[in-house]
RNA sequence: GGGCGAAUAGCUCAGCCGGCUAGAGCACUCGGCUUACAUCCGAGAGGUCACAGGUUCGAAUCCUGUUUCGCCCACCA
């Protein structure tokens, strides 16, 4: 074998591999896949995960860095499980933002899309997407994402646009489909229609302001300020809509308001007076104008009282024909100029800093007008009923857990969902004469079955459907997943999937999210070339077990532990050279092993149980945690650094043994930990390889490989653990003593240990060897004598105490000192203990085994001081 | 305005059903190039678990309230 770098080098391997598991066909499920009982597998077995679509303009951010990791973690261990495993990719038309993308590009060329024609700009887009459309996919590549990409689907491919018309033409013949005049959010710059969730709204420093209308004088017929009402708003503007002022009927102070006259200053216009329970008395001056056709309130309003519903607004958002004088200024020029000529006419009274939520258009940022336009609307609540109970009945359960109430919540006080877009990019309303086009997410939310095949009845659809588990991060809970469920009840008859997991979002350091605009984002690409996929996986999960705060250094950790990982196997390899495996199973000789390999190989079972505890409790951050302390924390920190010298030593039994273990045991961790590291772990595992001498059941890939899953255990050495805490305590005593004294490296040291009991005596005999070894010693005595020509150093731990002795002269006041001080740690622990056991409601109440436990720490600590106390005689 | 979440070492976080002297990684201090790895090895320092009450033999963990931060939702003009 070629000799490893000394350093991992992730660069060398990663398209190396990936372009070998696509083109080896790894990531389709397999066809033919035969459960141990021998009967075919059943829909019901196989594991299927849909991507949530990124949009095709898009580039790989953290935020999907981490969730398609997350993805990529749950199929790549479901596939070793033996499972028929799909991962299903795509992208996603992303209407506006699409649109916005290529028209910004014609802007460059000098052109507008109008100027092209309808016809001619859809061509442009899609051009676009030919050209651009795969940088997204090509970046989930470098991720090692193991999507099966011959399944790759757009959301406004062919099949995929047959499954939004069949979707539109079922809801429309239910009657769940109605087109109205109806107040939406309009955005003036990209001039549609947006849903409520993509009309958000920000907190806003604004300004309410203050005016009087007028009041006619029944004799004289002139219009003035003097008894009319004061109103506030925050958007003057709006003024020229209105159709009335309106009071709430108990408000006392306006009970003559009917009898007046009211007119509209500027205009001149009369009003209506209205009552209504909507008004606020204590809010503002009491007083509300009415404007149906610019305010949602309003225009509820306005139904209820017939009022005229007067739209004075193009849809570029400048003031029309019916807000003369004001027609042609844009909507916030109008404001300043409307208020500058109440101001004139005397009828200004104030204006007060108001904060208030003012939706913004989650695309470009623009301040969303209610606007009244014909637009489709879906009936929302029939469909939201049926998701409901299928979520009350436990076919979709959300981890975690808190995000149960907040589906439900949004669920039950679910609105109209307006689907029509005033845009050119999208799927056409499938009605003659219609130039809108539906909202992105009427296609998105037939994701989980038209990616399968639907409205035609395929096999993939029969074998995939419903899927398995959906990952996706809580912004779009109600945009995606919410429609999702509903859909699928609807159009399938099922839930679209069994288990949504719901990550944290991911954030700069700063709290903000992560953004290319704000300029705190970082790219993952980036650093994927920088440290490797794997690494940054790693990384990215273990810190996700909620919203993630990142800054580069935190890659460090996965950087430092794939490095780990690639010295340990380079070890291994260098000293499996004349190994052949193949027929070894240590299983069948387990407990004829050494202590040593029989407890690394109880560590390891236990590991692998508390792996897929974890896995399957979506506890991805945990299981990655759980690992990396068993790989470095005890294979590379011990196993390795114990089994040097047999490795390295002269040929003989036990070394045999260990090769096949140690064989053994780096083919599990790499298997473990395959779903968090792909690259490296395959890199490795097709190396371990060539030291199998029968290779004829191994897979062409670790993809594919059995994962250790622990069905019983057969590597349980409680004994051998014991005795193992024994030697991690006396090497660490001589360890400690060495560190305290400061001596020098090359400082001879002779250490006696002494135990306290059998099992402690008999690990000892078994550890004596490496004790010496891993401590540096260079002779070991057990309960030996003291020399009367040395001085002694000791450290007590609760079954064996270390002392080593010095030839020559120790510092005797340091040594006093530093065990005055541990006298007095033990001295207080023990009467924390004592203080426990000696109250009798701890007797009482407490479980039998604790009680127990308690005793024995107090023998036990109680041994400990007497130990102490007899060394610090000594010094004294 | 309503709902949710967070507050633990200098930093980022783990601590499930209440009970091992509250842990990890980074940073820090001391000592080491020990024939896999200095992206490393060994040792160490560092915490009144936001605050105030309560339940309990026992609370970082459960309950109540307060403070600070974050997120989501909402039509108060």
């Amino acid at each position: 074998m070629a000799e490893l770098s000394t350093r991992y080098n992730p660069k060398e391997i990663e398209s190396r591999l990936y372009e070998f598991w696509e083109s080896g066909g790894f990531f389709k499920p397999k066809p033919d896949a035969v459960p141990p009982d021998g009967v075919r597998w059943e829909r019901a077995s196989a594991y299927t995960v849909v991507i949530p679509p990124p949009n095709v303009t898009g580039i790989l951010h953290m935020g999907h860095a981490l969730n398609n990791t997350l993805q990529d973690i749950l199929v790549r261990w479901h596939r070793m499980k033996g499972e028929p495993t799909l991962w299903v990719p795509g992208t996603d038309h992303a209407g506006i933002a699409t649109q916005n993308v290529v028209e910004k590009k014609l802007e460059k060329e000098g052109k507008k899309r109008q100027d092209l024609g309808r016809e001619k700009f859809i061509e442009e887009v899609w051009k676009w997407k030919e050209e651009h459309g795969t940088t997204i996919t090509k970046q989930l590549r470098r991720l090692g994402a193991s999507c099966d990409w011959s399944r790759e689907r757009f959301t406004m491919d062919e099949g995929l646009s047959k499954a939004v018309r069949e979707a539109f033409t079922q809801l429309y013949e239910k009657g769940l489909i109605y087109q109205g005049n109806y107040i939406i959010n309009w955005c003036p710059r990209c001039q549609t229609a947006l849903s409520d969730e993509e009309a958000p709204s920000t907190e806003t420093e604004g300004k309410l302001y203050y005016y009087y209308y007028l009041v006619k004088d029944p004799k004289t017929g002139k219009l003035s300020r003097e008894g009319a009402p004061l109103i506030a708003t925050t958007r003057p503007e709006t003024m020229l809509g209105d159709s009335a002022v309106a009071v709430n009927p108990k408000d006392g102070r306006y009970k003559n308001l009917e009898k007046l006259e009211i007119y509209l200053p500027l205009q001149n216009r009369p009003l209506k007076v209205i009552r209504d329970d909507f008004v606020d008395p204590e809010f503002g001056t009491g007083v509300v104008k009415v404007t149906p056709a610019h305010d949602p309130n309003d225009f509820e309003m306005g139904i209820r009282h017939q009022l005229e519903q007067r739209n004075i607004l193009t849809p570029d958002g400048r003031i029309n024909e019916k807000g003369k004088p004001y027609e042609g200024l844009d909507r916030f020029e109008a404001r300043m100029k409307i208020i500058e000529d109440l101001k004139a006419a005397g009828l200004f009274e104030k204006e007060v800093p108001h904060r208030h939520a003012v939706p913004h258009c989650y695309r470009c940022h623009t301040v969303v007008e209610p606007y009244l336009s014909k637009q489709w609307f879906v009936k929302m609540k029939p469909l939201a009923e049926k998701a409901l109970k299928a979520h009350a009945t436990g076919k979709v359960k959300i981890t975690p857990e808190r995000w149960n109430k907040v589906y439900t919540n949004w669920l039950e006080n679910i609105r109209d969902w307006c689907i029509s877009r005033q845009i050119w990019w999208g799927h056409p309303i499938p009605v003659k004469g219609d130039p809108d086009v539906l909202d992105t997410w009427f296609s998105s939310w037939l994701w989980p079955f038209s990616t399968l095949g639907w409205p035609e009845e395929t096999e993939d659809l029969k074998r995939f459907y419903p899927t398995s588990d959906l990952v996706t991060a809580p912004e779009i809970l109600f945009f995606w997943v919410a429609r999702m469920i509903m859909a699928g009840l609807e159009f399938m008859g099922e839930v679209p999937f069994k288990n949504v997991l719901i990550h944290g979002t991911v954030r700069a350091q700063s709290g903000l999210k992560m953004s290319k605009s704000l300029g705190n984002a970082i790219d993952p690409i980036e650093v994927i070339d920088e440290v490797g996929a794997d690494a940054l996986r790693l990384s990215l999960v273990m810190l996700a077990a909620q919203d993630v705060y990142l800054s580069k250094e935190k890659f460090e950790v996965g950087k430092n532990f794939t490095n780990k990982l690639w010295n340990a196997a380079r070890f291994s390899f260098l000293n499996l050279k004349d190994f052949k495996a193949g027929e070894f199973d240590p299983g069948l000789d387990f407990k004829k092993l050494t202590p040593v390999n029989r407890w690394i190989l109880s560590r390891l079972e236990e590991t692998a149980l508390e792996v897929e505890f974890n896995l399957k409790r979506f506890a991805l951050a945990q299981a990655a945690t759980g690992l990396y302390h068993f790989v470095w924390g005890k294979f590379c920190d011990w196993y390795i650094e114990l089994v040097k010298p047999t490795l390295t030593g002269p040929d003989c039994r036990e070394k045999e043994e260990t090769e096949k273990v140690l064989f053994t045991v780096l083919d599990q961790i790499l298997r473990l930990l395959h779903p968090w590291a792909p690259f490296i772990t395959e890199e490795l595992w097709q190396k371990l390889k060539e030291f199998a001498k029968d290779k004829s059941d191994w897979p062409p890939s670790l993809m594919l490989a059995a994962w250790p899953h622990v069905e019983k255990r057969r590597f349980e050495d409680k004994a051998s653990e014991e005795s193992f805490k024994v030697l991690e305590q006396a090497v660490g005593g001589i360890r400690e003593l060495r560190a305290d004294l400061n001596l020098p490296p090359g400082q001879a040291l002779s250490a006696v240990i002494r135990y306290r009991n059998k099992a402690a005596h008999e690990a000892l005999l078994v550890f004596q060897k490496e004790i010496q070894k891993l401590a540096r010693l260079d002779s070991l005595e057990l309960k030996g004598e003291f020399k009367r020509t040395a001085a002694y150093v000791g450290h007590a731990a609760s079954e064996v105490e270390v002392f080593i002795q010095i030839e020559g002269v120790i510092d005797r006041e340091k040594e006093k000192a530093r065990l005055e001080k541990k006298i007095e740690e033990v001295e207080r622990y023990l009467d924390s203990i004592r203080k426990k056991l000696e109250n009798p409601n701890f007797r009482r109440n407490a479980p039998e085994e604790l009680v127990v436990e308690e005793e024995g720490k107090l023998l036990e600590q109680e041994a400990l001081l007497k130990t102490l106390r007899e060394h610090y005689e000594l010094f004294k």
